[in-house]
DNA sequence: ATAGCTGCAAATGCTTTGCAAGGCC
DNA sequence: GGCCTTGCAAAGCATTTGCAGCTAT
């Protein structure tokens, strides 16, 4: 993708396409689906030569997951991980390494679901598979 | 339950039956089945008129699920919530209220599930329904 | 022009840790 | 007695926030 693709995308979803943002794009929408954190971003950010707060990192990630273009996953780890795959899908997990690996929505299927609580609608389910 | 049973229990796992982590455990193990923070537990220790640092509370609790007692869940809350269920079992989650249901581990069956990566294995699978 | 963004540094909030004093076996 | 625990305060760490200056439209 170009920069332009992601300045069109940031602007279909109501945020300026400022330099920052369309740097974090291009890193997270350029290689297939990615499970980063803020820390690690900051990392590559700064490979590329460009210099960005890690505050602006923070908020924009908090700005994308909150439109929908990012979904933030926490796991037994202390940090919050980004997930840049936008489809249904579930994970793996591997507790010794913290990796992650993506289970495409259709690899898992529910013989038996339990009904939501009185009122209460279900939004969505995630499954995490637990590996050792 | 009685204070000798967690005496007991203390013990079977090879934890010395400290006043502290007795009343721990009867908070977390006499009532069936709860999600407590460390800091609901203080509370509660409080309200019980015992006094406990908050620092034992949390390494108690760490202890506890390291040895198999609780089990701790991270969501999209900041909080950590240690879980007295033992069995299996999963979870309904209202992210409105923080809200955290127990689901029988034998109200979720699966028609389908991805094989584990190469080498590895599953250790288990861990569902969330969110709730809206 | 002006509403929105960014960067910095400071603050926050949960959790952990170091260490001296106390408790269990 | 000796090792394990506790309590306190301080530190740690990921993340958020306030605010002055900058940028996009």
């Amino acid at each position: 993708m170009n920069t332009q693709n992601y300045i069109d995308l940031l602007r279909a979803h109501n945020l300026r396409p400022t330099r920052q943002r369309v740097v974090l794009s291009s890193l997270l929408f350029d290689q297939g689906h990615r499970h980063v954190t803020a820390e690690q971003l900051r990392c590559e950010v700064a490979a590329r030569g460009e210099n960005m707060s890690l505050a602006t990192i923070y908020n924009t990630l908090n700005q994308f997951a909150e439109v929908g273009l990012l979904r933030d996953i926490k796991l037994d780890d202390s940090v919050t991980y980004f997930d840049s795959n936008r489809d249904h899908h579930h994970h793996f997990f591997d507790s010794e390494s913290n990796a992650l690996i993506d289970i495409p929505g259709d690899a898992i299927e529910f013989k038996k679901v339990p009904t939501a609580p009185d009122g209460q609608q279900i939004e969505r389910i995630d499954v995490v598979i637990r590996l050792k």
